[in-house]
DNA sequence: CTGTTAGCGCATTCAA
DNA sequence: TTGAATGCGCTAACAG
């Protein structure tokens, strides 16, 4: 048997109408909840609807309408496998579905083309506003149709000779922080480990790790710093790499996630997961249950999802403030692995 | 400065036909790149397309044009945090942008009540098909759309009292196969923890708890068996009453996710992830870093998501085949807790 | 309170 | 190869 057989094709306003002997307006009233329909006949006017099956038209409705809005936000993320952009995603949803407002979300892991595509098939479908999580580094591109009215919001990297809104984590102070916390515990010699360098959170959580050595008085050794890792597996050569050197950190500071997930790995098969020191930029799943517990600093992907969803929200609601900059606090959680004291000779 | 004042209103097809001297007709063939159009006139059209920043109208296009076909997909999934959904939904997403098709998704947690809300609001913008992960139970309530031409597909949780496409896991066979590796390691007292007994996986996977126990000839022992638990924080209490019934058990297999994670914690926290064995179904991230790592039946989330986008398209190309139902491979992983021998008196 | 007419931006006839 | 009319499904503006 066929499962869709005969489409019977989706009954109009006006096929509702003449079946409940009124005018299309008068249905298109009732459809909309204006004021002033008599009960009688809004009461034919659904049984109307409901005998045939008839459904809203949100885009021929929007057509004619003012304001032409079509109740959607594109959203263009690295990768909706990573959870952090999951969890932004989740609570951009959640505002916007209080308005009833759809999102149409699109991964392009880290192809400038990609973007540039899914950016496109978004706006050609005339989405409302847009949240970006960019992989391209200059995005006057997009200021044109910014300036037209659909409000970009950025995520997690700011825009790029752009004046457009933006939401982050605090990834200088973040960054700071745990490696101070590092050099509290005696640490001197502090390996980082951190992504490709054209990524701004990566420049700025390198500069919160070189703000806590000058803080405290120590010379940054380049022999300890690893750039342009970006995924596990070059984050296992990295960590292999920094141990082979003369003399090797004590502790390590991995600032990404997958970087953390990759140094695990390589810790845990040497066994040294207990005698260097360790804290990563962002959480990692069920990192209190490895032992030592992975210390990290964790962001607030759900803050910054809901944050930039109000932002575009408010733009489309006629907001002509300067172009926002808001920085959402991260939190060093100590779980164990970022509280080991160093160790002489690690290796 | 505003970012977004004096939005210069969206040029149309007919501006761009003043603009260049032409009819709209032709604007139109270019814009869809019709043949027979002239080289010059052509090249004229883009030389005012870029002028005005002309931007073509799907919605307003797809409102005349035959098929009505929007390229959008509504998929509709338990919670996109979750790992599982979303690898599933960057599957479809990449089938999708192949066709040039978005995808509006949205979470809906376990409330039937928004799965309503969303798959209206999705069929209001006419997305050309739907991937559903059901939290409602019986779906005849999408009998009409499915058979007006708006193909359903259902994921992870099969169709109930409709006749639509499904792609699953194979939940029993996973299930039969980690508890009959417990057996073979010699396990005769198994607990199970599972999820809410309404949810067809649920139900598939304590079926195959069942029948690797018949088929080794052991009786299910009734209080080794607790179901309904879905949260972490459940599933911590649930274990904590599995070990004390009068003869515990020396191995557990919990059938969900969550569940595991519940289990791996307590366990944890009572030292005793070295002495009791543990299979999940579902894999949990960096359970190869625990020790011992934690083995797991593992799914395809991936091909689940692919498989449901190529149901979807093919049935909009118009596929009349009967009701598919596909069901995934998964894989047995062994990390170490899973090959543990039963230690007589665990607590 | 209800109905009529025009038109949103575009693609489809049909005609030149 | 190009263009003028007509209408997709709906709402705005204006009637009654």
């Amino acid at each position: 048997m066929s499962t869709l057989r005969g489409a019977p094709g989706r009954a109009t306003i006006r096929e509702v109408a003449a079946r409940a002997g009124v005018s299309v307006k008068s249905v298109s009233r009732v459809i909309n909840a204006e004021p002033s329909v008599s009960p009688e006949l809004a009461a034919r006017v659904h049984v109307a609807i409901t005998e045939l099956g008839y459904r809203h038209n949100l885009a021929a409705s929007n057509l004619r309408r003012r304001g032409q809005r079509t109740l959607s936000l594109g959203v263009v993320i690295q990768d909706i496998s990573n959870p952090f952009a999951a969890s932004v995603l989740r609570a951009v949803e959640e505002v916007a579905l209080r308005r009833r407002v759809v999102v149409l979300a699109s991964s392009i892991d880290a192809d400038p083309h990609r973007e540039r595509q899914v950016v496109d098939e978004l706006l050609r479908r005339r989405v409302d506003g847009m949240i970006l999580m960019p992989t391209t580094v200059d995005h006057r591109q997009y200021a044109d149709e910014h300036h037209r009215g659909v409000p970009f919001v950025f995520v997690d990297r700011p825009p790029v000779a752009l004046d457009a809104d933006y939401v982050g984590s605090d990834n200088i102070g973040g960054s700071r922080e745990a490696v101070a916390a590092l050099i509290r515990r005696g640490h001197r010699r502090i390996g980082y480990i951190g992504d490709t360098r054209s990524i701004s959170t990566a420049i700025e959580r390198l500069e919160g790790y070189r703000q806590a050595l000058a803080a405290a008085g120590l010379d940054e050794r380049p022999d300890l710093v690893v750039q342009d890792v970006n995924s596990p597996g070059r984050a296992e050569r990295a960590v292999h790499d920094l141990l082979a050197v003369a003399e090797p950190p004590t502790a390590l500071f991995t600032a990404q996630n997958l970087v953390t997930i990759g140094a695990l790995r390589v810790l845990r098969g040497w066994g040294l997961r207990g005698r260097i020191a360790h804290i990563g930029f962002d959480d990692v799943e069920l990192g209190e249950l490895l032992e030592p517990g992975v210390s990290a600093v964790c962001q607030s992907p759900a803050e910054i999802g809901r944050t930039a969803a109000e932002l575009v929200f408010a733009r489309l609601d006629g907001s002509t403030e300067p172009a926002q900059r808001r920085i959402v606090q991260v939190q060093l959680v100590e779980r164990g692995s970022g509280e080991l004291a160093p160790v002489r000779s690690v290796v």
